[in-house]
Formats: structure tokens, sequence, C-alpha cells
DNA sequence: CGTTAGTTTGAGAGGACTCAAAGTCTGTGG
DNA sequence: CCACAGACTTTGAGTCCTCTCAAACTAACG
């Protein structure tokens, strides 16, 4: 137990410093309602209809965000190691989700309670701003993400995702990286193969 | 003046109203921060390079958020009648913004300063709430956009910006509209040449 | 070491693009 | 109030990228 109340520190300055500063007293809080939890390869970390409650940090591992359109599973959005995740529509209004979220590797995570993180906000400038931070940060990642796909051959969407998440590309099966381009698996196996040299 | 003030205040509610609850307090200084600005059709409210200060909101009007890929002009975002609008990179970032904001109509928009936002948000909870819906409000929209042109047809994504915004389908030239579609505008023309039925 | 999931390769079809030209609308000035 | 210039939209023809369907191949896991 003393090893997990350690890194759960280490998590809490690690959230700190990217995305605000802490006093020891909110560091001490921050802490206090982190949530490690940890997931098996395959494993679902949120299924359809439950509601999602927390903000989700990625400390080690890969996950994909994915939800049926059509009668298909369309790829939302990969994360791996040092990164924020959540089912935005879910989280915010308090509805069941539609978004999905599976362990593609086993995955350690430390989840942020919602309705903590709020209250504790309120009263703790540095939290709230971390809060905020967070907020902010996961818009410019989607409008990145949707500049990735806009009016782009699928090879310039590929190598674009090389620079921008090459451990993604690297570790993430083919099927989910295609669907998170917008493109079928077909497609970028051959995309793949044509890009060998480069 | 009086008039203005007034208009002003009016807005103020509209925003607690959607946003959040406001003490009188509050919505005295939420009111003492909004600065209107009137502007022309074709005329521009963010050129490139400036740096975005402000969450816009607009009270009437119509305006296209836009940037240049390869050469080309695409439109990332069209907003009219009360809703928000910002450049988020930059606005976060604190950096020049790509994305230029031009009026197609005559607009009226009532901005948040976003450092004096930031400051009352500190001390005044409701108006922190109001931040923060703002930004949950904004990610949910970004959200609904990147799932509209996933894996559609021309003709669905068309179908469904009608839906979900008509009044901008009603009012924005065609060339935005698809290329806020991610088609070209010959395209959007034989779409809407086939939909007339429907 | 077999079974299944995941990836590659092939052939053919189709949606959306490009380039080009004609047609229509809008607003300004005579 | 009409005429004209410029902007916007429509229509056409041909091409190409990506999709679909299908089958072979490879890798991973029990």
């Amino acid at each position: 137990m003393k090893e997990l109340a350690n890194t759960t520190r280490d998590i809490a300055r690690e959230l700190a410093r990217k995305y605000s500063t802490m006093t020891h007293d909110e560091l001490d809080i921050l802490e206090s309602i982190l949530v490690p939890m940890k997931y098996a390869k395959g494993e679902m970390i949120l299924k359809e209809g439950e509601v999602c409650q927390h903000i989700y940090y990625i400390d080690r591992g890969l996950i994909r965000q994915f939800y049926f359109k059509n009668g298909k599973e369309l790829t939302e959005h990969l994360g791996t190691d040092h990164s924020i995740f959540m089912c935005i529509e879910s989280l915010f209004r308090e509805e069941p989700t539609r978004l999905q979220v599976e362990a593609l590797e086993p995955t350690m995570i430390y989840a942020l309670p919602k309705l903590r993180l709020e209250e504790v906000a309120l009263h703790h400038g540095n939290i709230q701003i971390l809060y905020r931070k967070i907020l902010e940060e996961s818009l410019i990642i989607s409008q990145v993400h949707a500049d990735l796909v806009r009016f782009e051959t699928a090879q310039d969407r590929y190598l674009k995702l090389c620079k921008l998440m090459p451990q993604v590309v690297l570790r993430a099966p083919l099927v989910y990286i295609a669907n998170y381009l917008q493109m079928t698996p077909e497609t970028l196996s051959r995309v793949r193969a044509a890009t060998l040299g480069q």
C-alpha cells in the first residue's frame, strides 16, 4: 500500500507540473482525490450505457475510445502514456455514454472524479486552474485532430499522425489507426506499403 | 448610451441563464466585463496574426472562422445568433491566430475578455462555473462536428447539417457550407439538386 | 501447433475531385 | 430604375482515390 500511495503522489505532482502550480495543501488535496485503476489488455474501461464520472489520466498503457455508427465501430480517440481522455458528452451532461473505452495494452490509469474536482476547484484557485487547463488542452487536441483529417489524402493523414503520435502508430493495431484516420484497414495497409521508403 | 447598457445587461442575463446561475453581484460583474462589438457584413473580426483575447458571444449575425491549408481557405466553423466562438489555440496559448474570423452578415457581438474572466472566476464561484460550462459546451460541439463528417457521404453530411444548424444552412453562402462539410462547392451544388424533394 | 484475429494483396466499382464553361444573382452607379 | 460588373452557383465531362468484396497470408495466443 505504501508504494501505491507514493505513486499517487507522483501522479499528483505530474499533473500539477503539467497544468498548473500547487501549494502543498493543494497537492495533498489533488492526491487525495486521485483514483488509481489498473486494466488488463482487452479489458473495458467504460462500457456503453455507463455514465462517465472521471477525467482519466493514463500513466502507462494504450486505450481506444470508440462508438457505433451505422452498425460500424468507429475509433474516436487513441491515447497513450501521460495523456488525458474522457467521454465528453457523458461526463458533462451526466448521461450514459455512446463512447466506449477499451485498454489495448495493460494500462495504469489515475482518475479524477469530476464531482470531487469541481468541489475542490471552488475553493482552491490552483486546482481550478488545473481543471480549466485540462479542458483547454482537450479543446486544442480536438482541433488538431479535426485539422489532421481535413482535406488530406489517406497518405498525408497517416504521415501526419506518425509525427503527431508516433507511439500510437507504433503500438496500436492497424485497424484502429485506420479507423481513427477515417480510412479502411485495406487502405492503410496499402499506404504503409507505399510509404516504406519514407 | 442608456440603451447600450441595458442591452449589455440583457446579454449578461442570457449568459447567466444558459451557463450557470448568478447572484446580483455576480451579474453586475459579468455585465461589467462584457464588451459590445458591431461588425458590418464582410468585416474582419479577427485577422491572421492577431492574438485572440476574447470569448465571443454572437447576439445577432453570422460569422465564419477559416484558415489556410496548402494554399486553400478552409472553413473551420460557422456560427450564428446566440452562440459562442473563439480561436482556441490562440486564446489559450496566447499566440497569433492562424484562424481568421469574418462577419458574413451585420453582426452584433458581446465579448468576454479572457484575462478579466479568469480574474473574476477566481473569486466568484458562479462565474467560474459559467466559464467552465462554456468550455464544456465547446468540447461537445467540436465532438458533434467531428461525428458529422466521419464516414458519411457528402449527401448525408449535408442533410445532417440541415437538421443541426438550419439557420446556418439558410443564411451562409454555399461555398462556406461546402467547405465546412469537407466537400467542394460543386459537390454541394449537386447534392442540393439531388435533394430538392426531400 | 492449431485456431482465430489481424494484415496484405487483388480486381472492380463508384463517389467526389478537377478543370472548364455557362448561368444566375447582387449591389452599385449612371 | 435599369444596366453592368463581379461574385456566386450550376452543369458537364473525365479522372482518380478510396471503397467494397474476396481470398491469401501472417501473427498471436492458448
